[in-house]
DNA sequence: ATTTAATAGTGTAAAAAATACACATTATAT
DNA sequence: ATATAATGTGTATTTTTTACACTATTAAAT
């Protein structure tokens, strides 16, 4: 057998206020012509997380980013041809690290686009039930995880932290509220630096403070 | 190829106070002699969780019992023969269902014991590894699932619901704080029953109301 | 220079939840 | 009757969460 089993990946970022995940095109049977996750087989030779890397490095230029293990699937009935075992990832990445990037075209691909998490049509395989299984996790382990930081630039103004905690637990919470239990926290460095290029009063820039956020989680 | 890939099962349970996990003392190469999570090879045209469910069945008699997935393993190097692909999983079973089971033996182990988790030995693979996931995850979803109840019969005292706390969380409670933050939370049903067989005051009899738990966590 | 538009940034009071803490009660065994 | 072993209960304090509305700042438009 060449190939052994599959990643597939879903690979999140956030913009305009919404969080997005990147789909495929297929083009290729089974599901030909529907959305699915990013995934390709695992080489024999290859770490899984290598192959996880790999696929998102074609689909969005970056190396080395985040990522969490979601699921394995191995449903007899998945695949028309067999059992395919997948292990589903999901990644996090920054909107401005890949909005330049050209979208990948291959056989088994026409294109790849950004959705709404909110307006995602019904994919290949089972792939809608590994996206409701990413944001669930998204969700609850925004309290413990950098997931919202890892979305992030480095910088960021509190009012783009409050949209991303928005937009995972799909609500809206109180300025006021959300930025004091955010100082609270204690790992949110406040900078002497501003937002740039605004046409409004700039905002106050903002990093998390890694060292404290570990001493905390760990 | 004959065997695809294997399943590796933690299984937990509860008694005497302490979270106890089961293992197998290996009879076969790797780690020959070294004490591991039970797991096997799914067959070709079995459904993975079939597959979990046959290794508890053998080791616990009990059928059906509650499964959480933790994780994929697929390290080249993990073991020597390559890449062996491994679905962990999480069973919680009630003591009372498998105190009487007699422990079995095969080809490929020569016994299994219950472990107190706090005295685990330096396991197979990385089955520690494993197990600090299955505790993991074990507490940190400790208020949004059932799981203290898989581990406890259908009718239970408050005292034996904080013990259960307190193993998973690792740490001592007290009980009247527990006791109000449980009544809290809406989902226990006081019975008119006590305890019998124990020779001081019988405590009163709980049980989970599964409906109003649904509620709150659907 | 003034106005407009858009977002940043701030405090307080009330309610709810978490914490700390100790003793009388009850059932059984002797 | 007494000893034993665990059950079951209340209150005061602190902490956290929630609800709620206006002024400040900047750049662009007039």
């Amino acid at each position: 057998m060449l190939s052994f089993f599959t990643v597939d990946c879903l690979i999140f970022t956030f913009h305009e206020g919404k969080l997005k995940v990147l789909l495929n095109e297929r083009n290729e049977y089974p599901y030909r012509d529907w959305w699915a996750m990013p995934g390709y087989f695992v080489d024999k030779q290859e770490e899984m997380e290598q192959a996880v890397n790999r696929i998102a490095y074609e689909h969005t230029g970056l190396k080395n980013i985040y990522l969490e293990q979601l699921a394995a699937m191995a449903g007899l009935k998945r695949h028309p041809e067999g059992r395919i075992l997948t292990v589903a990832y999901m990644a996090l990445v920054r909107y401005d690290d890949v909005k330049n990037k050209v979208k990948p075209v291959t056989n088994y691909m026409r294109q790849a686009k950004w959705f709404d998490v909110n307006e995602v049509p019904e994919l290949a395989f089972d792939h809608n039930d590994i996206l409701k299984l990413g944001l669930k996790k998204l969700k609850r382990n925004l309290n413990y995880s950098t997931a919202p930081f890892e979305l992030l630039p480095e910088k960021f103004t509190l009012t783009q932290l409050q949209q991303i905690y928005e937009a995972i637990l799909g609500e809206t919470l109180d300025k006021r509220n959300f930025r004091k239990r955010m100082s609270n926290l204690g790992y949110l460095k406040e900078l002497d630096e501003y937002q740039t290029g605004v046409s409004y009063r700039a905002a106050r820039l903002y990093k998390l403070d890694k060292r404290k956020f570990l001493k905390l989680f760990t």
